[in-house]
Parts: C-alpha cells; sequence; structure tokens
DNA sequence: CTTCTCACA
DNA sequence: TGTGAGTA
C-alpha cells in the first residue's frame, strides 16, 4: 500500500530513463503522446518518472520488440489494466521490505550519482531486483 | 549542460 | 523515428 506512494514518486529525469530502458528520449515523448505513460511534470516542463512509468517504458519496449505497434500495444496495456481492476485486493498484503531497501539505494544513487560515469551498470543491476 | 517543443530533409 | 533549431 505505502509500496505504492514509492513506485508513483516522480523522480528520475529523461536522461536517467533513457539510460535505464535504452529508449530514445524522442520515443518516450511519443509513447506519452500516445497515453501510454503519464510522467509528472516539475516546474516548467521537466519530465519526471516514476518507478510505475519505468517498468512501464520497459514492458512497451518488450512488446515493441516483438513486432507490435503503438494500437497493439495500448491494446495490451488496456487489457493487463483491466485484468488487474476486477474485484478486490488478493488477500493477504505482501510487505517487501527488500525492495523498500532496494528504492532507497537507488534514490541515493540518482541523487548523490549526478556525475556522468556510466551509472547505467549499477542501476540496472539494482533494477533487475525487481524486474524479474 | 540537460530537457522541452516543434518542424522538416 | 531521427535530428536540428531555439528556449527555459
Amino acid at each position: 500500500m505505502c509500496d505504492d506512494f514509492r513506485r508513483n514518486l516522480p523522480l528520475f529525469p529523461m536522461g536517467t530513463v533513457t539510460q535505464l530502458t535504452e529508449l530514445t528520449p524522442r520515443q518516450i515523448r511519443y509513447y506519452e503522446q500516445q497515453g501510454l505513460i503519464h510522467p509528472a511534470r516539475t516546474r516548467g516542463k521537466q519530465r519526471l518518472f516514476s518507478f510505475n512509468d519505468v517498468d512501464l517504458l520497459l514492458r512497451i519496449k518488450s512488446l515493441m520488440e516483438k513486432g507490435i505497434n503503438i494500437a497493439g500495444v495500448k491494446e495490451v496495456l488496456r487489457e493487463q489494466t483491466q485484468a488487474l481492476q476486477p474485484e478486490g485486493p488478493p488477500g493477504p498484503v505482501k510487505a517487501d521490505l527488500s525492495k523498500a531497501e532496494v528504492y532507497k539505494l537507488m534514490k541515493r544513487q540518482l541523487h548523490e550519482l549526478s556525475p556522468r560515469p556510466n551509472q547505467s551498470h549499477l542501476i540496472r543491476g539494482e533494477l533487475a531486483r525487481f524486474f524479474h
């Protein structure tokens, strides 16, 4: 429940997301334009993506790589969104502290690791832990 | 320097 | 989709 809040926190800018997803800014903006993602806009017009946004982008990416076009991706996404809506929460809450730790870790890295050096590997390694 | 929008070879 | 112009 509280985990949801963290997942939706607008944390990373375009540059970070492009490295996390291997997508070009052009594509990411286009997907947003197509209504596939809804990044938060902070002061001005800078996009700030959340973990959910990144996760969504990765799913979109894999779908596109499977030869599915925007229209197709929209359908799949719509189906998955509805398939998750029907009926209440699936029983007991599954609090995962290890994930929370990962979030904090990444948050720190993103905040303190402003330097340009290839931060992609480190972050991607952590990302893989909850994209399993 | 990074990101944004818009338009076009 | 890529890319360059002109901003913020």
